[in-house]
DNA sequence: TTGAAAGCGCTAACAA
DNA sequence: TTGTTAGCGCTTTCAA
């Protein structure tokens, strides 16, 4: 036995077991080890058998960053999303998470809170990583970022909106047609006073945009807006409506940029007696799952969150493995939901 | 300029820029390359300078994989949490992400879904990552996944639980104290006749346990339990007060597992006209956001999930850069929050 | 089927 | 302050 067969543990180490040690114990050469734990089939069953025994009895977990550093693989996509605790992403990021984890991929979450300085620095740190793919909420609107990922040549993904010039893969729907057909949706039940509540980020600022559009051509007066910026919770909502109602007391319909903006229009609604949706209709956005079976359960725009997140999952994780997507530019489309608030 | 020093691209190079094509533009050694970009200040203003036109000039993004293998720190954490979509772990997470990232951490989030044998392969996964941290949600309960982390030697963070042996550190709080405290607050509201609904997680199960344990202690006639299994649904909340009143039709308190399934039970008895809290009270867990808006609006348990996390995050990064963390196990205790429906 | 050699892109350790 | 050397733990490449 020479000199570097012997356990010399370097200083520099971390001390974990290693496919070297697990090699050593099975008496074959690293590589044999390594293609007997990713690849037992192109191994003898002998050679298999005394890796998988050193296997157990060390304890030996592989090493996937060493693994990604020499293959260029990492088996890592990283997702950015505005924020978790805005509901309407959450169905996403899980479905996409447990897609990739089936896959045998793990999942890096970023999030821009709206944010587009914290949004770069996000990216920077991502591409860092090297993942082999990236899931993006929305469409990149910073050409530095679109560049930087051009540039990175990592799989991208842009999700929840549509536009003719995505960075590399698309799976969205219209937020103007979702104003639009809002707006044709009110006044079809016979709503002539409308008001919005909306959110600060551009595509519920998108969707109003079109719904205001929509509702100046069928010839009905201006849409009061009421934008409560940042603040996304039940209780802006509650305020918005009581702003509104000092505003323009005849509103007979309200289009809100999210579920729970429009949960908050409804409390209010009921707390001063205001008859949903008889003398009020109200409209959400997202069709959050509990929203179904509140009373009254809430008229809202349903978009497959799930959906996107399982069909991203598969666009990335093909890429990922080289396949080619034949059809990188999807749109999910919506539907509008009737309840009983509208 | 010898053959070493041509730009001769390896078979095997990924083709992106590295420090070595940065070095060499800026006329240094790749490691005071390294040292200009990762510590400016040991570097001299000059050849800062000049690595870092070169930087611009080449768009150089660092490679973090083979710099976390050089130094054995990924400066990424791993989250373990049952599912997003419960929304009561999504506040932890926010916070814990943002936490982590302005400290210049990454995340990789992982689901197990309430699934033992999902958990174990997370792990494995996980592991084989060699994060900087760990954190999990609730308490290891496999002694192999106990001992997988031990053996590891990752700082681990178990959360939202508390135990008198942790495999490392801990934050959480007693679920136990909260059903018999539950209990207690609903006596002395002269409540009689008590249900839980409840999901068939273990917290719930034992915070349900010390609820009827009490109940019992106090005198009263049994708990009826409805257990809602894995539909944490607003709708399986509206079910299970049907069920409840079935069996126990003068009913006068109900303590369910989350808040979610409160908000069922709640809508399902204003459905039925029962008035809350007049003829029933209702207690949540989890003081979800927009509960304290609702109407009525929600008694139930606060849990500071966002402290949570943002300690959490606290101590991992601590750990990951080699400071000691001073008291490691942390009771954050609870509060019942009163408000209308009890 | 198995193995030796040569990296992947970076940083620790040591030296100048 | 700067550089040289030698890895980190794995996989690709090429050869046997």
């Amino acid at each position: 036995m020479n000199d570097k067969d012997k356990p010399r543990k370097s200083r520099r180490s971390s001390g974990a077991i290693t496919l070297r040690d697990v090699a050593k114990l099975a008496g074959v050469a690293p590589i044999t080890a390594s293609r007997a734990v990713n690849s037992p089939d192109q191994v003898s069953p002998d050679v298999l058998k005394k890796v998988q025994d050193a296997v157990q009895r060390t304890g030996y977990v592989p090493n996937r960053v060493a693994g990604g550093l020499a293959s260029s693989r990492s088996r890592l996509i990283a997702a950015v999303v505005p924020s978790i605790v805005v509901s309407v992403f959450v169905e996403t990021i899980e479905t996409l998470n447990n897609t990739l984890f089936e896959a045998g991929y793990q999942l890096m979450l970023g999030q821009t809170g709206y944010s587009p300085e914290r949004e770069e620095a996000l990216l920077e740190a991502i591409i860092g990583r090297r993942p082999d793919g990236i899931f993006l909420t929305g469409i990149m609107q910073s050409s530095k970022g679109r560049s930087r990922l051009l540039a990175s040549g990592i799989p991208v993904v842009e999700t929840w909106d549509l536009t003719p010039t995505p960075i590399d893969m698309l799976i969205g729907f219209s937020h103007s047609d979702i104003g639009r057909e809002v707006a044709d949706f009110l006044i079809a039940k016979g709503r002539r006073r409308f008001a919005l509540v909306r959110a600060g980020d551009e595509r519920a600022m998108r969707r109003a945009a079109a719904f205001q559009t929509r509702v100046a051509q069928q010839g009905f007066t201006g849409v009061f807006v009421d934008n409560v910026g940042a603040s996304r919770s039940l209780k802006s909502g509650r305020e918005a409506l009581s702003r509104i109602l000092s505003q323009v007391p005849d509103v007979d319909a309200i289009f809100c940029s999210s579920d729970l903006l429009a949960m908050g229009v409804l409390t209010e609604a009921m707390a001063r007696g205001i008859q949903v949706p008889k003398r009020l209709s109200i409209v959400g956005f997202g069709d959050v799952p509990y929203v179904a079976d509140m009373m009254p359960a809430l008229t809202t725009v349903h978009i497959n969150g799930s959906g996107i997140g399982r069909q991203a999952a598969g666009f990335l994780v093909d890429r990922a493995e080289g396949r080619p997507v034949v059809e990188p530019i999807v749109d999910v489309g919506f539907a509008i939901i009737e309840r009983d608030s509208a």
